[in-house]
This record gives structure tokens, sequence and C-alpha cells, in this order.
DNA sequence: TCTATTTACTGACTGACAGTAATACTTTAG
DNA sequence: CTAAAGTATTACTGTCAGTCAGTAAATAGA
């Protein structure tokens, strides 16, 4: 009887091609100018059926973000997979953010959107759940990477990891979010350049939570880092 | 010929009364759920009216906005000039930073706002640049105490002093906006109380663009806080 | 194979709400 | 006293999220 089987594969089918359509015409217009309509032609599907499968136009939008916390698991991933020493896998986690904030620059607005509290009530809670869920999943390897990073002694112990975590994270955040709407304004007005601005920022708080040891092997990576650069 | 003038002032109070009318509203319901019919309910008049002076929604809540910067003005004003040292103002400047955040919430909800892209749109280009020149005066406060703060050899030399404010500043207003809607989610899956967390982060980075003798006048002076706390 | 039922989908509608046009009322200027 | 300018309102329009009543197709049961 494996007709309910094939049913279900065909809803969840569908479920993603609507995702597809509502992921391009939120990706050029932003939750507030996208509409339903343009994403039930996009989809090529009436309106009504897109209820079917969303509650609401909050719950489509926050469903195409949680693709995007996909991708970020996977960028960490092969950061901290990559790297052999903490340090090296530290500043692989640094430049997957960095990653997510230039390549994806679309997925990202759509995190900070989350954060709105203006956001949150026309979210179905199943919906809000399944977001917690998968962005609990990013901050459950980034943590327990720090944790590590502790226990080998290579991170300082004297403050808790998911502090630091946090700390670091929400740093970088807020200078990518202002990167994202205010750069040409600081370059304008006080010659400020944001992005070195974000990797002063990165330096300084990576080396304020590394171990000694641990700040000299960063320094010299950096060196290296910066080797590089002249050659290519 | 004073009538003239009566009638520009006329014209302000209304601006004024609209302006508290649609504060009440703004700050119960939020941008999304208030409605120009509420605000003109509220206000005593029809919505019409409204629109005599306000272009729409988004620009009058960006003029209510601006209000809030006056009072954050206001705030690091007296911060800066109340202390005596640039330890004791910068330590002002910060709890200048956690009033605005723990009693005027509101304000601070709708500064945040103004980040999204999504806001931009429908905001007219000369109440954007309104609240680019408030903003300023804040930025511009801030920035050339910190300038001060170099010049007078307590704060370190070898950073531009607009990128340590802007890290800083960054820094607590990302973390603070996790406390807003995020503190309850912390506390209960990771026992982190990210109240603490601020606090940490504050004192990381006031401490890591210090230099060395200033640093220590601010241990003393968080060593009189604590010691004040325990007391009451 | 015929009928009943469930599933997938849709067109047409509703209600809410931002914004506007037409019009009336009030004050000032000549 | 009247024209002009300014202030306000009522009644409207257009847009859009979300819903409802119903259709068509697939499936299950006889």
């Amino acid at each position: 009887m494996g007709i309910h089987e094939r049913k279900e594969r065909e809803k969840e089918r569908r479920k993603e091609e609507i995702l597809d359509a509502a992921q391009r015409v939120f990706f050029e217009k932003g939750l507030n100018s996208a509409t339903m309509d343009e994403i039930a032609e996009a989809a090529e599907l009436s309106k009504a059926t897109l209820y079917l499968h969303f509650v609401s136009k909050e719950d489509l939008y926050l469903a195409v973000a949680i693709r995007g916390l996909g991708i970020a698991h996977e960028l960490f991933k092969e950061a901290i997979d990559g790297g052999t020493t903490i340090v090296e896998k530290l500043n692989g986690v640094k430049k997957a953010y960095t990653t997510l904030f230039n390549t994806h620059r679309n997925y990202f607005r759509m995190f900070s959107f989350f954060q709105t509290p203006q956001f949150h009530k026309q979210v179905s809670d199943a919906m809000k759940d399944a977001f917690r869920v998968e962005s609990n999943k990013n901050w459950e390897m980034i943590i327990s990477f720090f944790a590590r990073g502790v226990s080998e002694k290579r991170i300082r112990n004297d403050f808790d990891p998911v502090e630091m975590a946090i700390v670091i994270w929400s740093n970088a955040a807020s200078l990518m979010s202002r990167i994202d709407s205010e750069a040409e304004v600081w370059k304008y007005r006080r010659n400020i350049d944001l992005n070195k601005t974000l990797e002063t920022s990165f330096r300084l708080l990576i080396e304020a939570i590394l171990t000694p040891e641990a700040r000299l092997e960063y320094a010299e990576l950096l060196r290296d880092e910066e080797k590089h650069i002249q050659f290519k």
C-alpha cells in the first residue's frame, strides 16, 4: 500500500515548489513588498493553494529562512571539519560567517528579520519551533566547538563558552547588518570602511578569548593569510 | 505681522498632538499592527488630516523615533558632562545606554526597526534625513568623547576612535535586541543570563580600549560599584 | 465497473487598511 | 464684503491577506 507514501512525497514536492517560488519573490522584493498573488503566480498555483501548505505569508517567509539555516549549518560544518587545529577551525568559522554574509546576503537578511518582535505575532508556533530547532543546531555546533577549544586549552576557561559564542556572534551580526544598510554613509561621512571594522573586531574578540599560546598561533595564521593575499 | 508666526506655532502644536497620539498607538501595537485609523481616533482628528502633516505611516513612525533620539542625546550628554574623569564618563555612557534600553524600551525597538531594509522604501527622504541628522548628533557626541579620551591618553591610540565607538555600540545593541527577544529561551535552555553576558562584553570591550593606567582606574570604579550594590 | 469518499485545487469573494479626491468650513487679506 | 489660502472632513479607491463554496480527479469500497 504505497499510495499513501507516494501522496506524502508529492505533497512534500509541492511544498518545495512553493518554497522555490516564494524564495524567488521574497529575495527580490522582501517580506512586505512581496505579495501572495505574486508567489502564487510564480508557483503556477492559485493563492488558495498556498494556504493549504502554509498558514500565513510570514510562515512561508520563515520556511524559506529555515533553508538558509541549513546552508549556514553546512558552511560551519565544513569549517570545523576542515581545519586541523582549534585556531584554524575558529578562523574557518569566522570565514564561514563572512561567506554567509557575502554570498548568501538574502538569507542573512531574513535571519535578522526574525529578531523583530513585530514579526512573531503572525507566525504559527509550529513554524517558530521549526526555526528554533534549526537555529539551535547551528548554535549547538558552535558552542560545542568552543567548549572543545576550552578543554583543549586553546580557548580561555575563565569565561563561559556559551557566552563567548553569543558575544562574538552578536558582534559580527550587528556589524554586518550595519554594513548592509549603512556602509556608504560611514564611508562617505567619516571615511570608515566598515568591512575593515568588522575584521578588526573579529580579531580583537578572537584574540581576547584565546589562551596565550593559541594567540601566537593565530597571529602566525594571520601573517600567512596576509602573505597569500599579496601574492595573488 | 505675527499672524504667520502664530499659524506656524499652531501647526507645530497640531503636529506634536498627532505625534503624541501616534506614539501611544505605536508603543502599544508596533508599526504593523497599528492603524492610521486608530491613530486618527487617538488624536481626535480624521485620518486625512494626519496625511496633511505626515506623508505616510512610516514617516509618522520615524518622526516618533526621532523623539527617542532626543532622549538618548540627553542621557548621553548627562553622562559625559556628569563624570569627572574619562573613565567615569565612559562608564556613565555605558549606563546611559543601559537606561535607554531598560526604561525606554519602546524607543529602543524603534531604532532597531530603522535598520531593516524593508522599512526604507516607504519613508520620505526628508524624514530619513531628519532621522540621520539626529542620529548623527548622538554619534558625534560619542565619537568626539572617544577622541578626547585618546588625546588624554586614557583610551588607546592604536585604533580609530570612530571604529571603537561603532564596535562597542553595535555589540551592545545586538545583545540588547537579543535580550529583548530571546532572554527567556537562553535562560531556559542553557541557563544563560544574557543581561550578565551584556555586562561582561561591555567590560571586555571597555577594558580592551583603555590604556593600562585607565584600566586600573576602571577596575577600581567597578569594585566601588560592587560594594555599593552590596550595601543597598 | 459503478458509486461514495477523500484529496487537491481553484475562482470569486470579504474585510482590513493605507492613501486620496472632492468638498466644506474657517481664517486672513484686500 | 469677498477672494484666496489654509484646515479639516467625509466618502471613496485600490491593494492585498486570507477564506469559502464548490469542482475535478484520484482512490476505496461494493
